[in-house]
DNA sequence: TTGTAAGCGTTATCAG
DNA sequence: CTGATAACGCTTACAA
């Protein structure tokens, strides 16, 4: 069935190590030599097994990304620029989906040690201390996405001053009444720092904070609808509602439109995370930019230098975000 | 720094194939060396080495996922389908995009090839039959979503009963103005097939075809909008748009409302795919269904089974589609 | 029930 | 410049 560098070397008439020289270059090998062992790969139609050169040379060309789940928005433009660089540096890529579940997490990690991988980008779960002891304990270069810890390579946008920013952007419109469908407060990733830069815009410009208005989503659309069912039939509605991600905006549009509020004149509403969706609907969306491709781009390559043995000044990136100004306020 | 299976060996007093014997527990070790055993890769923390494993066992547990785009919205579904149940499997993916790029398509096809994959799904390109006697030649268990070939197994849905059945609703609403905003005619997978279902149930309520109802898009957002502005703009204009692409038909509402027209009274509006956004806009989309993370799994269950020996009756599986009625149409 | 040893397909060291 | 040959870490006859 498929041959091995043994055929290619009996074919060539040179010996084993000779081929080996030949596909890798790093040695020089008269011209003459080299034609033979060319001719004799092409002839046979030889692909050398990456298995046995990556027990040898202790690195598989492959890193690990652990994320929730592909199917979620967020992701896969990180994952394709995540690819894009990693295949640039000749890495492949390996996809493991853990649902936020502690569990598969593990399972998944210790098959990724297992499988050599030279590196992992994980953006799941919040780091705890025992992820970071095994993280740490196995030699394996780990880069985190939308996430942070201690002394772990990460890649970050400023979520408090990027929901400010937005707020900001609300109240500069002469809006006063602004809700918030944020995400988890437990979640110190997304969920407290936006929740924070809503209190400091509105803070800053003297606006006293309405509990009512301060509700607390998952992200979902469902979310984004029930809040702003919920919001609009306060006796004091909002005229503005900043929701923490794009999703749970385009269901905070939908109940505004259902319930016959003119968007924006009559409701505002804005969004985070900025997903291909964002501007498709109807009116289209104002949000926060995050610039997933390049988070995943940016994250690669710190990863690749690390792999590659550089010396990297800046371990902890924070990308800038962006207020992209649509229809929807 | 990582350790072998000979210090575990060493530790636990036994030979190195005692280890192997526990942890792969196919033959009976006694319970008393067992345990010593157990102790030692406890006590070290020992991770067996899967890249020395597969050099040996000749497989990877690894299988190649081949696309065009981990960013568009018909991916990430089917990815997802696929790694669970590759997960179940014990196998685990390496996602390639190829941007259709038959050159990019070559390389990752190579890569996986020495990497010694256990299989390849593929959904990138049509089939040429340069590809196909390249998959043959190496002894890779391939498995086709969304296309077919010849003898290679696959997962696909009848997109010409789809579209039709598509059409057919769209005039049982009493509508005959009908255009359709498909996909390149020169993609054999889905643009063709659906053009022909939009024929198929137009011939049959005995409504003639009009040349100017009929447009190629490329299933992207844009061109459903620049589409139904031209189809809108006609003398005598549709009063339904059949796209063959939701994102397509997202434009095509925003086209609708922008031009003032009200969906679905003036003008319907029906897609196709049933991705995550369509549920989610206003007014949300009318489309056929395809099973996206069904496929996924289906597929990967087949792919298993090939894989384990196991004789498949059916390896050219056609999935069913459903039309999924919203407020659009 | 367990140990010895021969590979799996490469790369890299050491001679020549 | 090139050829032998010893690893790499594991599994699996074959013996014991």
């Amino acid at each position: 069935m498929s041959l091995s560098i043994k055929d290619v070397a009996k074919l060539a008439g040179v010996s084993v190590a000779t081929v080996s020289r030949v596909m890798n270059k790093k040695v020089f090998v008269k011209e003459e030599t080299t034609k033979k062992v060319l001719d004799a790969i092409e002839k046979t139609g030889y692909k050398p097994n990456a298995i046995a050169r990556s027990l040898k040379v202790k690195n598989t060309k492959s890193i690990g990304i652990i994320i929730p789940d592909i199917s979620s928005h967020f992701f896969p433009d990180v994952v394709r620029g995540i690819e894009d660089i990693a295949n640039e540096y000749s890495y492949n890529i390996i996809l493991c989906n853990t649902d936020l579940n502690r569990e598969k997490e593990k399972e998944y990690f210790d098959v990724l040690v297992e499988k050599q991988v030279d590196g992992i980008v994980y953006m799941s779960n919040t780091i705890t201390d025992e992820i970071a002891d095994k993280m740490a304990s196995v030699g394996i270069e780990i880069l985190l996405i939308s996430t942070d810890y201690k002394e772990l390579s990460s890649i970050t946008i400023d979520n408090v001053k990027a929901a400010e920013d937005a707020v900001k952007y609300i109240i500069s419109k002469g809006v006063r009444d602004i809700a918030l469908i944020g995400g988890e407060m437990t979640d110190p990733n997304a969920g407290l720092p936006r929740f924070n830069g809503y209190v400091k815009a509105l803070s800053e410009a003297g606006i006293s904070i309405n509990k009512d208005y301060i509700l607390e989503g998952n992200y979902k659309y469902e979310s984004g609808y029930e809040g702003a069912k919920k919001l609009l039939s306060l006796k004091q509605r909002p005229r503005a509602i900043f929701a923490a991600s794009d999703e749970m905006a385009i269901g905070v549009i939908r109940a505004g439109l259902e319930s016959g509020y003119r968007i924006p004149d009559e409701l505002m509403v804005v969004g985070f995370d900025d997903i291909d969706m964002s501007r498709m609907v109807y009116p289209s969306l104002t949000t926060i930019s995050q610039p997933l491709y390049e988070m995943g781009c940016e994250g690669m390559k710190l990863l690749a230098k690390k792999l590659h043995g550089e010396k990297v000044e800046q371990f902890k990136i924070v990308l800038e975000h962006k207020l992209i100004i649509r229809e929807s306020c």
